[in-house]
RNA sequence: GCCGGAGUGGCGGAACUGGCAGACGCACAGGACUUAAAAUCCUGCGGUCCCUUAAAGACCGUACCGGUUCGAUUCCGGUCUCCGGCACCA
């Protein structure tokens, strides 16, 4: 027999041409929506690897197998094109970054079309398109407008390199995101984005997202919720008060100083003169300090300020101090201390000598001198009518008695801060805001939308804080749009998550120039079903997407409040133990891959390579595992697709074990073991096939479709072979017979106090005293002499005989 | 420091609810086919011991120490290592 051979080449390139043809994705009346969504990439000069191939194959493998389900399947790509690298590649090369953005679409395009995914084509969508960020712009202009966009003068994240302020998110452990360089502070005027005022339901949403609860934990802890009281401390001697927060009310009567941050806006203030000079200095050194260097020192500093506060429950004096271990942007930026109870502030008052007094012991524990910071709950001690309940009782307890004195109140806190919005850079949205000098910040009206990027001649950052827009004065002058008077543009572009942090709704409704999105469309698609992409979104555009949803939910664009239902996070693939990158030469490109082995086989390699979840070595052997696979499979089905036989039982007790096997893990979203799954099973085919001299029609047909959705093109060809003349995505996902799954026998395992002496088989239904009787007899010779103590038995699995 | 996750052969990894540890694949070794090579097919493949050999068997083994249990990779307590996140957040 001569078996036509498996030439990967040739079948790849004719299916990819039939789907075009006639795309196998299509609406149908009795159709469920589906919408499955790859997080889209920033197209770079460096093209994909293999790394992003993992992400971009698992949605598609899932978006085809819910094809076969019988979904009408969202499954777009587009270009998250705005941002750095193509800016600061026009600026070496002197030209404009639109021609290095598209060269480099192009290159991603073709790479992406070697996956054969279902993406449509025809929803592409580019965030530098000016038809798209004409909405990006308005969603600003919507939020100018009520209030949640503002300009801002204060010291932001700097990074010096990239020349461009910072959001907090873009700040990792005090480097740039992008670049790694020290962030520093700079003075500027932002455009700020007011994402504080949804920190609570940012929070509390998270709750009922199917999402992977490490994300889940890194976007609350970003967001930083904490229980406390905000209490006003009057300033001796002078008609002033300082308000500050703190978690620990029932510290109160420990407090013995109280620190202010040295940006805090009272310092000046209550500063005497004596003390004056020294506080100016501090100040002048902390607004110097990198967020490194404040960090890295925690070794504390400090300066008295001259005042003192009283403490409102014991009427003792408390000297203000001025240290940078404050922040001026958590809370009030003042702290009332004590040293008694928190680590940082009895560092501070052993350092300066301040008085220490414990308010809290440990039950049952004599009062001793502290030798460090007692931050564990307790009982209430030196705290006037507070005394002997717990401290935990206290916190309720001060809080409410402040409360009833009108000197605090019970508050909450958030670390999140709001968005610094602005970057002095060129290539982003420019913002679309007219600055009038009678009128102040104006809205671009609607109509005029979107507000495009001049040409400039110099894309180079200035470093200033200012933008290279500000230098072109025909496109900067203009006129206000409400009054009409002489006015100018503002200069400041979006981030890059502007664009990214709405796109998922524009791939409904890519074409639509009325609005941002119809409603039908939305409703039609909304929200994603599932969203798969890398674990270093977590607190990026994970949380911007989910803050812009919830303000496009108020203002009525769209019906929910969550933007992805679910999120895979895939994990990424390593070389060599590290990351691909073009810097430490692991780079490997599918490009040679798909050529020698084909996309089928670097598909199913990907997703055998381990657990999608978690980071994976990358071996280019390992390949050569599945191509044999897909070959094995080929010549079992094309050898015996011209003789069926009669289905025999062991052929359908097989079948329908594989489809149990491959839909549960499927589901579990386990594809490595989909992948081994599949191999077990055309192991144990071919050795039926070969006793029972061929197989039957089902088994083949089954095993076509269910390999259809990892190696598409293959599947197709072997559907067509075996004289089918529709596309094997037409058919549907098979079911499984939990009844014809069931074996006849069964291999029962004999222990010996728990260890593995024999196996026998017997019938599935015998009773469970035959069985143990069968046992016995096979292990005579072992349990002779022997006491029989216990004796076990799990049904189908094991028999245990406890011996003595 | 705090919070997550992980630790299984030479390697990637498997084991669903506590029930045969190492599926599947890679690599390696031996054999078949071939003039030869590649491809393909077959066999073996955690360690130690017993044994002339083989068949078979015994013991140890899922980071380490201990516990619960007839039985633990799986549950509990403690320790170590690696990876990730946060980090003076009052």
């Amino acid at each position: 027999m001569s078996s036509i051979k498996y030439d990967h080449k040739k079948i790849e390139e004719k299916w990819r041409e039939m789907w075009r043809k006639n795309p196998i994705n299509q609406a149908g009346p009795n159709k469920k929506k589906y919408y499955c969504l790859d997080m889209f990439p920033y197209p770079s000069g460096n093209g994909l690897h293999v790394g992003h191939w993992r992400g971009y194959v698992l949605s598609d493998v899932w978006s085809r197998y819910k094809v076969l389900q019988n979904y009408h399947v969202l499954h777009p790509m587009g270009w998250d094109a705005f941002g750095l690298p193509a800016e600061n590649d026009a600026i070496k090369k002197g030209i404009h970054p639109r021609v290095g953005t598209d060269r480099n679409i192009a290159t991603f395009k073709r790479q992406l079309q070697d996956i054969s995914a279902i993406y449509d084509w025809d929803r592409e969508i580019n965030t530098t398109d000016p038809d798209y960020y004409k909405w990006t712009q308005w969603i600003f202009v919507k939020m100018f407008e009520k209030g949640l966009a503002y300009e801002k003068e204060m010291p932001i994240n700097w990074c010096p390199s990239c020349k461009t302020g910072l959001a907090n998110e873009e700040v990792v452990g005090g480097h740039c995101e992008r670049c790694s360089s020290v962030v520093t502070k700079k003075n500027l005027r932002q455009w700020m984005l007011k994402i504080t005022a949804y920190a609570e339901r940012l929070l509390e949403d998270l709750k009922e997202l199917d999402w992977p609860e490490k994300v889940k934990k890194m976007q609350s802890d970003w967001i930083g919720k904490s229980y406390g009281a905000e209490i006003d401390f009057d300033v001796k001697d002078r008609d002033k008060k300082i308000k500050v927060f703190t978690t620990r009310p029932d510290t109160l009567f420990g407090a013995t100083f109280m620190v202010l941050a040295p940006e805090h806006g009272m310092v000046s203030e209550i500063t005497t003169e004596e003390q004056r000079q020294m506080v100016e200095e501090y100040v002048q050194q902390a607004s110097t300090k990198s967020s490194v260097d404040r960090m890295a020192d925690k070794d504390k500093t400090g300066v008295f300020t001259g005042s003192y506060a009283i403490n409102p429950l014991n009427g003792e004096e408390m000297p203000i101090w001025i240290s940078d271990y404050v922040l001026a942007d958590y809370g009030t930026g003042a702290i009332m201390c004590v040293p008694a109870h928190d680590e940082r502030d009895f560092l501070f008052a052993k350092k300066f000598n301040l008085p220490i007094v414990q308010v809290i012991k440990k039950e049952a524990e004599e009062e001793k001198e502290l030798t460090e910071a007692y931050t564990e709950e307790g009982i209430m001690i030196n705290s006037g009518k507070f005394n002997n309940i717990s401290s935990n009782e206290a916190k309720e307890a001060i809080a409410n008695y402040l409360e009833e004195e009108g000197i605090g109140k019970k508050t909450v806190n958030y670390k999140l801060r709001d968005w610094v919005f602005s970057r002095q850079r060129y290539w982003g949205e420019p913002i679309p805001i007219v600055h009038c000098e009678k009128c102040g910040p104006v809205a671009v009206p609607e109509e005029e939308l979107p507000v495009t990027l001049p040409e400039v001649e110099s894309y180079e950052p200035t470093g200033t804080g200012e933008s290279p827009l500000a230098a072109i004065e025909e496109w900067v002058n203009t006129s206000c749009p409400k009054c009409g008077a002489p006015a100018k543009r503002e200069t400041n572009t979006m981030p890059q998550w502007a664009g990214s942090s709405w796109y998922f709704l524009r791939y409904a409704d890519p074409h639509n120039d009325k609005e941002l999105i119809s409603k039908e469309m939305m409703k039609e698609w909304l929200p994603v079903d599932m969203y798969v992409g890398g674990i270093e979104h977590a607190v990026l555009h994970l949380l911007y997407a989910r803050f812009y949803t919830k303000f496009l939910y108020d203002i009525g664009v769209v019906d929910f409040q969550e933007p992805f239902k679910r999120l895979f996070n895939q994990g990424m693939i390593t070389k060599d133990g590290a990351k691909m990158s073009k810097s430490k030469g692991n780079v490997v490109s599918p490009d040679e891959l798909v050529e020698r082995y084909g996309a089928d086989s670097l598909r199913m390699y990907e997703l055998f390579v381990g657990p999608p979840e978690l980071d994976s070595e990358w071996d280019d052997r390992g390949i050569d595992g599945v191509y044999r696979f897909i070959n094995k499979v080929w010549k079992l089905i094309v050898d015996n697709k011209d003789s069926y036989v009669e289905a025999t039982k062991e052929m359908e007790r097989a079948r329908h074990q594989l489809i149990y096997e491959i839909t549960t893990r499927m589901n579990d979203f386990h594809f490595n073991t989909v992948v081994s799954g599949f191999m077990e099973y055309t192991n144990k085919l071919s050795e039926i096939a070969r006793t029972s001299k061929g197989l039957d029609k089902d088994t083949i047909d089954t095993l076509i479709i269910l390999l259809a959705p990892f190696i598409p093109h293959t599947a197709e060809e072997l559907w067509e072979l075996t004289g089918h003349n529709d596309s094997v995505f037409k058919q549907e996902w098979p079911v499984y017979d939990k009844e014809k799954m069931k074996e006849d026998t069964v291999e029962i395992v004999i222990q010996i106090n728990g260890k593995v002496r024999d196996k026998i088989e017997v019938n599935v239904g015998e009773a469970k005293e035959t069985i143990i009787e069968k046992s016995k007899d096979a292990v005579k010779d072992k349990i002779e002499g022997k006491n029989i103590i216990k004796e076990i038995y799990v049904p189908g699995k094991i028999v245990n005989l406890v011996v003595k």
